[in-house]
DNA sequence: TAAATATTCGAACGAACGTTCGAACGATTT
DNA sequence: AAATCGTTCGAACGTTCGTTCGAATATTTA
């Protein structure tokens, strides 16, 4: 009745019900170790500048062994995207259950993502960075459909909140500019000189929502740029 | 008299004073032309994916024939960005210089941004994508210097419009997030569907100057995430 | 026209790449 | 004890990488 993972390359053991979350085999603890340090690798060189003899050095694998784990880099890199990506949906799913209010959803959207962006800084650098480096058609299908799962909850969240406050706004841009804004972060932050996540989720919710909540008394948009 | 380049992989012509524009050499009109296939190429495969092999085919040039032009494959990409990046600020100097409102000004800085991200797409993709890929210490310094300058044009730019304004926001992350919402554009837009330079710098306009722009009637920031 | 200089390229270099193979090892099962 | 299975690895495969070299060809200068 246990369900061992068969070996060579599968992702980490599907428990198809979510009953307990230590019980791994000892394939899929290991296949968590590669994992972790390959996101480091990929971190440092990128996916192209990093080889698979760098991946085995930092696993304390031999070259040949990693095979054992995954088929291939490219889905490697497959692996350590879907996870991550699942995991921030899963999380942010979670949240939003117990949240009514469309401006809080919003925000809590917000500090979701920046909150385990800055805790896994290294995983999401890789999930944002080397977005285009898969080219197996399976695995880009399969990110893509996460990457717009992401983005219909976002966009839901922001019709709900236009339609509550009766804004308008282009939802599309919108989404895009947020997603642009926490995104881009993994370029400029500085776990010791930026804010941690919980004030950063707060200035850029604020400009944010101000952002979207159009003109304060007079509308603004008579101003336009000469030529 | 002739300020004629001297070959083995110095950048296009200093013509240390801008007088006019086409009298270049031919070495310098050569090496224009492969910069402008290296960026298709750079954009299509990214740097690493990027082969010189692949370089020189796109530009019609053999193998060997291009280490006439440049000393090294770090050193192309590296006279990319800086040319790339050198036109940006250029254009927006030049733009700044006749704008004095304030608000104006930082829509000046939307739009020249968008403009020239979306008429030069791939050289800008280029630009933001393959930031960490240069590792020679003086290109490194040399690209982080205009990224330095850029930056702090534009925190110019809000502290001018939070002064005349007098409002209070972090501007460090004000325009970290502007840098973000224009940068990102790379990753998401597409010529036909989405708005163009001119509709998207306004949007976008609008939506930051709100942003930054602060608590309309009753101060937002009450509201708080529970957990 | 001859000499000098700028440009081009075929061929090859050593190094590094992703991946494979078959043999070995360890633990568990018969 | 023998057999099975999951795991590990050294060695090597063929390919591709960035770069170099010397000779050939244009182009400019004298």
């Amino acid at each position: 009745m246990a369900t061992y993972s068969i070996p060579s390359g599968d992702s980490i053991s599907q428990h198809h019900d979510a009953e307990i979350a230590p019980p791994e085999t000892r394939f899929d603890r290991r296949l968590a170790q590669i994992l972790k340090h390959a996101t480091e690798v990929f971190y440092q060189k990128g996916y192209d500048g990093a080889s698979m003899r760098d991946l085995s050095r930092a696993s304390g694998i031999s070259l040949a062994g990693m095979y054992h784990y995954f088929h291939s880099k490219e889905r490697l890199l497959y692996l350590l995207q879907k996870d991550t990506f699942t995991t921030v949906i899963e999380r942010l799913q979670r949240r939003l259950k117990t949240i009514k209010d469309p401006e809080l959803r919003i925000r809590a959207f917000i500090f979701n993502h920046l909150g385990y962006f800055l805790a896994n800084r290294k995983a999401m650098t890789v999930l944002s960075h080397e977005d285009e480096a898969l080219n197996d058609d399976e695995f880009v299908a399969e990110i893509a459909a996460l990457k717009r799962e992401y983005y219909k909850i976002c966009l839901a969240l922001l019709d709900d909140y236009k339609r509550a406050k009766r804004l308008q706004f282009n939802s599309r841009t919108a989404v895009l500019s947020l997603f642009g804004m926490v995104n881009w972060v993994y370029t400029w932050h500085s776990t010791r000189h930026d804010p941690g996540a919980v004030r950063l989720s707060r200035e850029m919710g604020d400009m944010f929502l101000n952002g979207i909540s159009g003109q304060c008394r007079q509308p603004r948009r008579q101003k336009s740029i000469s030529n």
